[in-house]
DNA sequence: ATGATATATGCGGAAATGCGAATATTCAAT
DNA sequence: ATTGAATATTCGCATTTCCGCATATATCAT
């Protein structure tokens, strides 16, 4: 039951549903997403840090950055959960504006 | 957003998965919830009004007695969830014990 | 109208949550 | 070792959440 509650609560934060969408297109790192959501360092990611800590999200270091992927390798309603932000939000105005933000994101120095 | 983000935040607390897991039964009133999960009659009117707001749970009053019940007819992701939580929790101790509870509920007297 | 039962709501306090600002950590490059 | 960039964490504060207690509302029976 904890478990079950905890990913809810990860996921009533318009912050992190926002999160959840964007990663939906692919891995990002740190500075990514928060550039994407005009939101602070420290918020992007602490939220980020809730939503791997309830499971949703994975996280892999590459050199200084930290790249963020949806988990679908969770336990059972994880993929459902995914599965229905999938369908939800896909013309809500803030979604769409990060989404549209990302493409002018600046990405980090190549390898 | 709003929207959905309140259903989560209404899915996010342990009363209300109890409560919502109890219904997966049938119709009940407000007294045979207090009664099976062995909480204060505010907290369980006050908990089934969120859920209620939230769009998962519709009411009928019948005289003095209020029935809640879920509410299947919600939109898309209402069923998706009401469908996750029935394949979840189903041998957690604290929802076994409720739904034994309700057996020895005291329903009020008949009409 | 009065009383009894079922449910809802207002209020105050304790705990949890979310944020920005500042600081700490980690890694790469020199 | 030192610097700089990316990320994580700590702290203090404002807001929200949840509860119990008390009170209000609604309905039924007399």
């Amino acid at each position: 039951m904890r478990e079950l509650i905890k990913v809810f609560k990860s996921l009533s934060d318009e912050t992190r549903i926002r999160m959840l969408k964007l990663l939906s297109q692919g891995e990002l790192c740190v500075c990514e997403i928060m550039q994407a959501m005009e939101i602070s360092q420290s918020r992007a990611s602490r939220n980020l840090g809730i939503l791997k800590e309830a499971g949703l999200l994975k996280d892999r270091r590459d050199g200084q950055w930290v790249h963020y992927s949806l988990n679908k390798e969770g336990t059972a309603y994880y993929s459902a959960l995914l599965e229905l932000l999938n369908n939800s939000l896909n013309s809500d105005k803030t979604i769409l504006k990060d989404k549209e933000n990302l493409r002018h994101a600046i990405k980090p120095g190549l390898k």
